[in-house]
DNA sequence: CAGATGTCAGAAATACTGATATGG
DNA sequence: CCCATATCAGTAGTTCTGACATCT
């Protein structure tokens, strides 16, 4: 499978967009057993360290949508491990919590993903790792200046 | 703005995340002027630098799904940017390449898209890029490997 | 036979666009 | 008035899954 002509392994943003889609598909596969999808799984996690985020703010943590967060706050509100008031406290926004049973399942579901994520540094040292977080933190903030 | 909690932005993973959707928001914008999709203009790279790619191969190289491909294929030969062979001259695969018009659009997105490359990568030498290329190529390989 | 390919079909999740209404 | 939010509706593109036939 040698690359000829240009070399698209050599760009950076098809670099970034590999391993981006071969971690979605490594968690995939580790969180269906679970019976959650990545953005069920990343829903999951953000109310667990911010309760009571709105929709929207999931929404944005998540990289999806509004609407496509409210699908993914009903199925986990349909089996019973997050809660949303039916009226709204303050403002509009409905404030989501983890249940009891839905913390078991975030705690189950870290666990699988952990593993998938230490797989994917296992070549990197520890100062590697920060390092190329921090690489890729300076990325996020370039592509948000609007120059 | 400020983390609460536990702190997602720690974690590699969602990093990784945050920067390909926003490479990728950012490429949607550049070329949406040009008429362009990311995936769309993905498949034109891939068959400037390896003219004849089938449809299957595309997909993999795209990180599409070969029936999504096969829309982008359409799309892009009702325009005249790129032609396939109406019958297989071997096997099932039907080899695509760029007309003299999709060479010509494509230099444009290129242009484009180097342009927010470029931007997303201001903060970072050409030896910090180097290594991060690098690194971002180990995880994809460790993700690759079964174990 | 196994493997890769192109194609078709249905179900599901998601995105995009626009519109409406509410609250700060 | 401006802005963010929640919600609904319609359209479209994508994915996933399974299946089938063709060719090496």
């Amino acid at each position: 499978m040698g690359q000829a002509g240009n070399d698209l392994g050599q760009v950076l943003g098809y670099v970034l967009k590999q391993a981006a889609t071969a971690l979605r598909t490594a968690m995939d596969g580790v969180l269906r057993p679970l019976e959650l999808t990545v953005p069920q799984y990343a829903c999951m996690e953000l109310l667990d360290g911010r309760p009571g985020l709105s929709n929207a703010e999931l929404a944005r943590g998540a990289f999806v949508t509004r609407q496509s967060m409210n699908g993914v706050l009903r199925g986990l509100q349909e089996r019973g491990l997050v809660t949303r008031p039916s009226t709204a406290p303050h403002g509009r926004a409905l404030p989501t919590q983890l249940t009891e049973s839905g913390q078991q399942r975030l705690i189950a579901a870290r666990t699988a993903v952990g593993r998938v994520e230490r797989q994917m540094l296992a070549h990197l040292s520890a100062s590697e790792q920060r390092r190329l977080r921090d690489d890729l933190t300076k990325c996020v903030e370039a592509l948000h200046t609007t120059t």
